[in-house]
DNA sequence: TGTCAAATTAACCATTTAGTACATTTAGTC
DNA sequence: GACTAAATGTACTAAATGGTTAATTTGACA
C-alpha cells in the first residue's frame, strides 16, 4: 500500500515455481547431506549455515499455505509464518518480496497441485454414465481431502481475484475436469443416454458448487441445521445424492 | 486479546437487536425531528449534538455490514468504519464493546434479515413442481442480490463459524426455506411426482451450494474460464440450468 | 429547573505488523 | 586458495491499528 522503493531485491519471485517443477532441487541438497555426514565427530560448535535454497523456499510456501488457507490474506501473520518455518522473516522477504508476493505463489503453487492432480483421472475407458459419477465422486473427495485448497480459494474470491488476476500463469492452466466432461458428455449423447444441448462449463460449475460449498460452508450450514456434515456417513450420504443429482441432470 | 478490563461499558450490545425489531425506535427520533424544526432562525452556533442512538448504531451496522463483508473480519478496519460513519469510533466501542462485538452484530443482523425475506415466500397454492422451481429460483435470485451477504458467510466459514456458534440467537431461528421444502416436498410424493425417501435438508444443502456457489465463487470461476458469469444472459442461463438441476433430482 | 445517567467528542496510547539495514557466511569458479 | 554472488541471521523501524481516558453535552424526569 505504501510507496516504499524495494531496494534490494533478487530476481525471485519466479523461482519458486521453477523450482519445484524440475529434476534440480534435490541437487545441492544432496551435495549437502553427503557433505554433512563424514564429520560427526568435531561437532563441538555447530554454528554451521547450509545454504539451501530450493528447501528454504519450499519449507516457506509449506507453512504459508497452511497460514493463508486458515487465516486469509489479511488475517495471516508474515511473524508467524517465519516463527513455524527453519528459516527467518528476512527469507521471506528473499525470496518473495511482500506478503502479497507470498499469498500469489501460495496460490500459484497450490492450484497446479490441484490440477496436476485432476489430470491424473482416467475415464475413457468406462461407460458415460459411469465416468460422470466417477468424475462427480472424484471431484467430491478431491475437495473433502484438501480443504486447505478450498480456502484459499474462498480466500481468494473474498479478493474478488485480484490475485488470481494477476497470475496469467494459473489462469494459462488447462481444466483437466473439463475436457473430461466434454468428452464423456458427447460419449452419452451419442450412445442415446444423454439429452443434448448442455454445456459441459455449465455440467463443472454444477459439480463443482456442489462439492465445493459441502467443504466451505460446513460451519455454517452445520451451526444452522445442527449436524454434524462431516461424520463419514453425513459425507457418503452426500456424495451419493451430488452424485445422483449431476446424472440425473444429464440423463434422457 | 489483551485482558484489558472493560469498565464504562453500558448494556449496549443487545439494544441492537431489540432496537429494529419493535415500534419504539423511531420515538426519539420523531421527537427530536419535531424539536428541532421550530427554531430555524437562530441557527448561528450549530455545534449542537443531537443524541440519537437508534440512529448512531443503525448508521455504524450498515456502514460495518459493507466493509466486513468486503474485507472479512481480519481485513475490516475499525477506523474505515468509523471514518465512513457520521459519528465517531468512540461510540462503536460505547455500543458493540469490540470489533468482534461489531462483526457478530453485524452477522445476526444480516441473518436475521435474510430469514425475513425468505419467509414471505408463499409456495402453497401452487402445483408440486411449480413451487419447487419457484423456490429454487428464488434462493438464486436471492444470493444473486445480496451479495454482501453472501460475502459474511463466506467471511464466517473463513473463520470456522466461530463467531455464529456464540450466538443462540441466530441458531435458534427458524429457516423458512427448510418448512417449505418438506411441505412441497410431501405434497409431490403424495401426488407421485416425486420419488420418495429424500431429506428436505439435503434438497436445501442442494438449491443452497448451486446458487450460492455461483455468486461466492464467481471471481475464481469467471478467471479461470475467462466467462462473465454475471452477464444478464449468464445468470439467467444459469438459474434455468440451477432449477431445472434440482426439479430432475426429486422428480420421479 | 436542577440532577444525573445516557450519549458523544477529541485526543491519546500500547502493541502489533509489514518491511528493512546491515553484517556475515556459504559455496561455486577461476 | 582467493574472489564474489547468492543466501542467511540479527536487530531495528515506521506506520497502522484496536482500544482507552477523560472530559463534555444532551435530555428525561423529579
Amino acid at each position: 500500500m505504501n510507496q516504499t522503493v524495494h531496494s534490494s531485491k533478487p530476481a525471485a519471485k519466479k523461482a519458486p515455481s521453477q523450482a519445484k517443477a524440475a529434476p534440480p532441487p534435490a541437487k545441492r541438497a544432496v551435495k549437502r547431506a553427503v557433505k554433512s555426514t563424514p564429520k560427526p565427530s568435531q561437532q563441538a560448535v555447530v554454528t554451521s549455515r547450509t545454504n539451501d535454497p530450493e528447501r528454504t523456499m519450499a519449507g516457506i510456501l509449506q507453512v504459508a499455505t497452511t497460514e493463508f488457507a486458515h487465516k486469509g490474506l489479511a488475517g495471516a501473520r508474515i511473524d508467524e509464518i517465519a516463527a513455524a518455518t527453519q528459516t527467518s522473516k528476512r527469507m521471506i522477504y528473499y525470496y518473495f518480496a511482500s506478503k502479497e508476493g507470498l499469498y500469489l505463489a501460495v496460490l500459484e503453487e497450490s492450484y497446479r497441485r490441484m490440477r496436476s492432480i485432476e489430470s491424473a483421472l482416467h475415464l475413457e475407458d468406462l461407460p458415460p454414465e459411469d465416468a460422470l459419477r466417477r468424475l462427480a465422486a472424484f471431484t467430491f473427495d478431491h475437495h473433502h481431502s484438501n480443504p486447505d485448497f478450498v480456502r484459499l480459494v474462498m480466500s481468494e474470491n473474498m479478493n474478488q481475484g485480484q490475485y488470481l488476476a494477476q497470475s496469467k500463469q494459473i489462469q494459462k492452466l488447462n481444466v483437466p475436469a473439463i475436457s473430461a466432461i466434454q468428452k464423456l458428455y458427447e460419449r452419452g449423447v451419442q450412445a442415446g443416454l444423454f439429452r443434448s444441448g448442455l454445456d459441459p462449463i455449465d455440467i463443472h460449475a454444477s459439480i463443482s458448487a456442489l462439492t465445493f460449498f459441502n467443504v466451505s460452508n460446513q460451519h455454517t450450514f452445520g451451526l444452522i441445521f445442527k449436524r454434524n456434515t462431516q461424520s463419514p456417513q453425513a459425507i457418503t450420504a452426500r456424495r451419493d445424492s451430488v452424485v445422483e443429482m449431476v446424472v440425473r441432470f444429464v440423463r434422457k
